[in-house]
DNA sequence: ATATTGACTTGGC
DNA sequence: TGCCAAGCCAATA
């Protein structure tokens, strides 16, 4: 059993949030995590997510709105397909802004509605 | 223990 | 639009 960090399994936390048919970018995933700047950790995150993960590590993409892996690799393809089946279209290669996740709604499943003083 | 890597972001040009 | 440099820091070598 290996043992991962808590901070890894926060971010697994996080994505597991995102809704179907929604995408969050790394950047935004570490802010919803509690860690601002940290964008690289939910990447190094996902890479250490199991094969069989429930985790739906694909509606993760960069600040772009693209799919970070070369569009020639059986990794984008696979992300382009899972996002496609959620109706998520790349549209010239990136995500439409509205297919975004909105941030306090995640917030206020994770962090609870409304807690700040 | 030190060095390099990397599924990133942002700002500048 | 795109490329580059700097910032970030856990994971890996």
């Amino acid at each position: 059993m290996t043992q991962v960090s808590p901070q890894v399994r926060k971010i697994w936390q996080v994505v597991s949030t995102i809704p179907r048919g929604k995408v969050a970018s790394y950047g935004q995933v570490a802010r919803m995590a509690g860690m601002p700047g940290r964008a690289r950790l939910v990447g190094a995150a996902l890479k250490q997510l199991p094969d069989n993960s429930p985790v739906p590590w694909h509606r993760v993409i960069n600040a772009s709105g693209k799919i970070s892996f070369p569009p020639t690799s059986p990794e984008w393809e696979r992300q382009h397909q899972r996002l496609l089946d959620e109706g998520v279209i790349l549209v010239r290669g990136k995500a439409p802004g509205a297919a975004l996740v909105e941030e306090d709604f995640l917030d206020n499943l994770l962090w609870g509605p409304d807690e700040g003083v």
